[in-house]
DNA sequence: AAGACTCCCAACCGCGGAACT
DNA sequence: CAGTTCCGCGGTTGGGAGTCT
């Protein structure tokens, strides 16, 4: 039977999401939920096809995912389900709250493979390679050869070699220093909430800082449709939102939590969140 | 300073399979 | 039960950013 391609292809964008399209993206998932994402592109006002918008939110949009490289231990344990599963990175990914198979997929071909091979096991078996100093080239080609994916580039000098020594001696699971993602991260501009808006409760005060930045939890947030929208694995975090980013957005701020969070998403694809995280770090309140 | 090279990741492609008709 | 549609997955690629020469 025929295949007909996931969409009529003809005058739809493709390449890289601007951040109008993110924000139409978010507004419209956010607005009326994840369902049929065929149909998706033609609501949201996009010229996507379903599966790019599907992708799109799922890597990068969804506001449950995590951002920067993963921790040490969430590398373990993609190492540890890897030798059980496989290649079967949304397996994998369902274990790690906050980070998409693509993620993942990448973090092991870019990162954890090297490691792994660094330390002598073969990344494919987890089986300890042969040790290179027995190895032929054909045998180092023919592990090569095995490899798919992001191809591996192989670097085979001596630096490499001194360093497969020392991580040899090193006890346990090595990984580069690599900051774990805080919960001041994820923020959210925001202009001041009406007196009776939906942003925060009674039970969760909005927190003044000393440069005049305005916090409240995103707990309290009205989240569209709960059914479809979770924070998975931020539930128990503490989310802010600033409310002195807000004129940098892409969007003129609501007070609808939807298209604030939208606003948010658009913003984090701008230049100016770098300087806005430097600001925020400023604050140190974790 | 600038061109070459490498690394990394967002996004695309094509397939398998579930769901629907 | 066969045909069709759609979703989700895993493999792959393009290009921007960073580094090297």
């Amino acid at each position: 039977m025929g295949r007909q391609p996931c969409c009529d292809k003809v005058g739809l964008k493709k390449g890289p999401w601007t951040a109008e399209e993110d924000q139409k993206l978010v507004s419209f998932i956010l607005g009326n939920g994840q369902c049929c994402w065929r149909a998706v592109p033609k609501l949201a006002g996009l010229l996507r096809c379903g599966k790019s918008c599907r992708l799109r939110w799922t890597n990068y949009l969804r506001p449950d995912l995590k951002r920067g490289l993963l921790s040490e231990a969430d590398e373990k344990l993609v190492v540890d389900l890897h030798a059980q599963l496989g290649n079967r990175w949304s397996k994998i990914a369902s274990q790690l709250p906050g980070r998409t198979d693509n993620e993942i997929k990448n973090h092991w071909n870019t990162h954890i493979k090297k490691k792994l091979r660094k330390l002598g096991i073969d990344p494919l078996t987890h089986k300890p390679l042969p040790v290179p100093d027995q190895k032929l080239p054909e045998q180092e080609k023919k592990t090569e050869s095995t490899e798919t994916g992001t191809d591996l580039q192989r670097d085979g000098d001596d630096q490499e070699e001194e360093e497969l020594v020392l991580l040899k001696k090193s006890p346990g699971f090595c990984t580069d220093d690599v900051p774990m993602l805080h919960p001041d991260e994820i923020v959210v501009p925001l202009s001041p909430p009406p007196p009776t808006s939906s942003y925060c409760s009674s039970s969760s005060a909005s927190t003044s800082c000393d440069d005049g930045t305005t916090l409240f939890p995103i707990m309290d947030m009205d989240w569209p449709d709960s059914g479809t929208m979770c924070l998975m694995g931020l539930e128990d975090d503490m989310i802010f939102m600033a409310a002195p980013w807000e004129e940098d957005c892409l969007l003129a701020p609501q007070p609808q939590s939807a298209d604030t969070f939208s606003a948010y998403q658009c913003q984090r694809n701008s230049a100016a969140l770098v300087e806005q995280q430097e600001a925020w770090n400023k604050l140190e309140l974790f």
